[in-house]
DNA sequence: CCCTCCGTTCCGCCTGGCGGAATGCCGGCC
DNA sequence: GGCCGGCATTCCGCCAGGCGGAACGGAGGG
């Protein structure tokens, strides 16, 4: 049984990969560079990413991420079917703590943030809706492995406090949201400087967090 | 010249626009049903687009877009460069008039919603970030196509308001956001149910978006 | 127990996709 | 103003990548 896969889709699939924070915008040849490919192989690729809408071109010839990879991945976003559920409950959480307040599912062996609200007094994590994370050190990884298995949740504590696990500066508190059946649906996180977020606050974010993933639950 | 494409790329992102608010999650059957494509076929295109993440596949065969989606489509919305400022906006525009607000940027012939912060008291447009809609009828359409040329303003309103253009029982009020070069870079909006929008609301809406988009302003 | 439909594998066929070379253009430097 | 380097684009011969019908096994429903 010979591995069934499609070269010239994973090329086109690498030319999207080549993409980041500090590259949102690049030439042919940067693009040659960056991925490797021939330019005629590039332009021949990139001319069905572009009419599917998942680059574009500019006038003067450089390339960017398109609008189709937002629409999908807003669409990937909403097949948790969280709703407009997350949101306000994550904003009343930045509110109540003036800390930002972000919500986490599992792919694999990654986080990924679908939802993001930002302490008004800054100071946070550098993360954003989007970014994917491991499932290492942190309070909502630890969430995120430990309530994955419905039968094997016995003692376990709702609420995970993380103090400097992944990020030195930073304290994340997290608990699990479930659904109904008990099925874990993902991990919703405070997270501040430890300066701000001494024990008081500590306590204070594991005292909210388990009523807000309650107000999040559906069926 | 012949135009350059690579047709086994373009039938596997015919797989990924398969998909769709109604369809979250298909069988192998349903997709070669949605696609026209044959089985062994959505196999082969479909192990490479799950090897890259944009889909995903359950234990029973089901398929589900993947999370590289989500990620390409944040990467994508993080180019027009808006960082944090949208956001705070648009909720204090829907903290101080109870109505929904929208940033939406033009893509081509279509706008593209990147941002929107829903009204608590409900009752509006079914409209979620990731949504596009085409320029036709309506007051950010409106300041989208009207605000695109920076040296064709003379006279312009800056606040558009449209009473039913586009859905009838709503009201939107739209005005440009741009940057410190003039260039237009979005339209902020706020719409609501007629019923709500009277015209007070709207003069009130009015009043608040220019100063709003201000806000979100930056070089 | 049988039938239908689904998912998967096989394999011969052929054209889709490749990439090096050539060409034209543009901008920077002297 | 001319030259040079680098970029983008086009061409075309080559070949292996991709295709899809057929067959098979399994599962679920009647």
């Amino acid at each position: 049984m010979r591995e069934e896969r499609v070269e010239s889709v994973e090329r086109a699939l690498s030319i999207l990969e080549a993409f980041g924070s500090e590259r949102r915008a690049m030439s042919l040849a940067r693009l040659a560079e960056e991925t490797g490919l021939p330019k005629p192989t590039i332009l021949r690729l990139s001319a069905s990413l572009i009419r599917f809408g998942h680059l574009r071109r500019d006038g003067d010839g450089t390339f960017r991420l398109g609008p189709s990879l937002w629409r999908l991945g807003t669409l990937y976003r909403r097949t948790f079917g969280m709703g407009d559920a997350v949101r306000p409950v994550l904003r009343a959480l930045v509110a109540e703590t003036g800390e930002s307040a972000s919500y986490y599912v599992r792919e694999g062996d990654e986080r990924i943030c679908l939802y993001r609200e930002l302490s008004p007094r800054g100071g946070g994590q550098r993360l954003d809706e989007g970014q994917r994370l491991t499932l290492g050190p942190g309070a909502s990884s630890w969430v995120l492995l430990s309530w994955a298995e419905p039968h094997a949740r016995h003692g376990l504590d709702r609420v995970r406090v993380s103090r400097g696990e992944r990020n030195p500066g930073l304290v994340a508190v997290a608990t699990p949201v479930l659904a109904e059946d008990g099925r874990l649906l993902g991990a919703l996180t405070l997270s501040g400087p430890r300066e701000r977020m001494d024990e008081t606050a500590q306590a204070r974010a594991a005292a909210l967090l388990p009523e807000a993933a309650a107000r999040i639950r559906m069926g």
